[in-house]
DNA sequence: TCTATCCATGCGGTTACCGCATCAGTTTCC
DNA sequence: GGAAACTGATGCGGTAACCGCATGGATAGA
């Protein structure tokens, strides 16, 4: 009880048309191979379906029931088959991005709506999280790509996209609010409000103030940047965010200064797995993304086109 | 892009596996053979779906998707040889008996009772109708059989069933009435009541008149029995019924006595296509009918087995 | 009766497919 | 550290499936 495809094929094609002559001009292929196939079929189903004479082909009961079946598993088949096609040249699917949330709330938005625009079957699915978590996301295969902090490892493939200026985040009535620019070393003398450790911020700012040779034991640490930026508003500190995270600290009543001497980035790379192709969809995406570096699409301040 | 159910199958049991030796052990064929149909199907779609070393089969995007697709279509080629040949031992599908009225109202409840019990997947559609409309039903291949009388043609084949005799009908107060039996000669001196000609028992009901030699020109005619049955009730006159349509007349006032001089028989064959072979689940049908018989099940008066 | 057309079938050539044996790379376990 | 075990890939030879061509047998229509 296993007929092929092939002789799945020829029988709706010959039941549908009553014909084998004209199923055969019909599947360019001759009448004696369409003959032989149906016979097969009926032999191995041990059932004649089709009642035929050398004038007329008429469809037997059992032929009336296979015509259908042969028709759905035929279709099935074949519309599988063409929405494997779409998935493969991209126009359908799934691209999963893992990015930092900072990413996903304020670099992302403009392009994912654009790549939408132009491939409104593909869903874009924006999986947020701290850098190991992002890191992981990708190696594990969940994500296609990543947008994200962290160095280059022999599984992953970096190619920089963006880079994210530090600034100082000050209560609004800080003295330091009043300077145009404010020094990584004036900033170490205030009381600091650090992210928590897994964030890359936190590892981007220990380093900068190791580099002036300050200590950095922050005056309190909270997971969430708007928790800090809660804390900021409130005047219990100062703070050093890159400027991408910025819209993400809230609408307290803080300000920001650029943050110089020294003058620090942060910069965000796409990660893709090293060696690995990656899914025609994805690749639409990132070269969505590419596009908008390459036309200088604008960027918030302090952010740049790496 | 014409993948074959053999590359699906390997394809989704090694993608399922994750493994192409665990999957030629479980699908009974050599590695060997999987490998080269997953890389023909693989060459054939210009996608790799395995990403693949001498140790890990992992899934590539394209491999999900393409898992998901295999196993549709190969579900639906197993479950649609399933039901066809679910079919093909009568086990589903539809018998579709065309016959006369009375029969489909008296005679077959309890067979499709019984054969329902047995087949509950196998529908029954009772094409009920008169002699003329049942015999081209079947000739056309709508029906797979018929209960009905008619002449054996060329084209169809008759299996005798039950014989039928005709009964006088007459109104309850007639003077007839009073009889234990009623001769043919009698009834033609009363007013007669036909069904319209194109019933067969019209047809019979003339031949037993033009027998006796009598004139038949009926006092009055309808198409339905029941319509007869109301006029004989009302006492506009009397008619000639086989058994088996007495049901049929209604529940008006009259009472019905065997005919004689002659004894005359209505016959009900099983009549079906000449030549060919009888959908399964007709034949069982046919078989249910067939032990109604042979255990002499019990008939109505006047209607005996053939 | 002749012709055109239908489906079935014998025939020869090609391709697809299989399993076996083997290779190359990796992991596991002494 | 190295042998053993196991993985998927591949060369090879044999078999079976499949194709188209040519033809046969049968029938409808001219």
């Amino acid at each position: 009880m296993d007929s092929t495809l092939r002789q799945l094929t020829a029988y709706a094609a010959v039941a549908r048309a009553a014909s084998f002559t004209a199923a055969a001009t019909h599947l360019h292929v001759s009448q004696s191979s369409l003959s032989r196939a149906v016979a097969d079929l009926e032999r191995q189903l041990g059932a004649r379906l089709l009642e035929r004479d050398t004038r007329n082909v008429e469809l037997t009961a059992a032929g009336t029931e296979a015509l259908r079946i042969a028709e759905q598993i035929v279709n099935a088949h074949r519309s599988g088959m063409k929405e494997l096609e779409r998935f493969l040249l991209g126009e359908s699917g799934t691209v999963a991005v893992a990015t930092l949330p900072s990413v996903a709330a304020v670099l992302l938005p403009q392009v994912i709506l654009d790549f939408r625009r132009q491939r409104p079957q593909v869903a874009v699915q924006l999986m947020d999280g701290l850098e190991q978590s992002v890191l992981s996301r990708v190696l594990s295969g969940d994500a296609d790509f990543a947008i994200t902090t962290g160095e280059p490892s022999g599984q992953l493939e970096h190619r920089p996209l963006v880079r994210d200026r530090f600034v100082a985040v000050l209560p609004q009535e800080h003295p330091l609010a009043e300077r145009a620019e404010v020094t990584w070393d004036e900033l170490a003398r205030e009381p600091f409000l650090a992210v928590g450790p897994a964030s890359s911020v936190r590892r981007l700012t220990d380093a900068a103030f190791a580099q002036i040779g300050a200590g950095s034991a922050p005056a309190a640490e909270a997971g969430n940047v708007a928790t800090v930026g809660g804390l900021v508003a409130a005047g219990l500190g100062v703070t050093a965010m890159p400027a991408l995270v910025l819209p993400l600290l809230g609408t307290g009543p803080f300000v920001h200064r650029p943050l110089v001497e020294p003058t620090v980035h942060r910069r965000l790379d796409i990660a893709v797995r090293a060696r690995r192709p990656l899914p025609l969809a994805a690749d639409r995406f990132l070269e969505t993304l590419q596009e908008f570096r390459a036309r200088r699409h604008e960027l918030p301040p302090g952010v740049t086109w790496a």
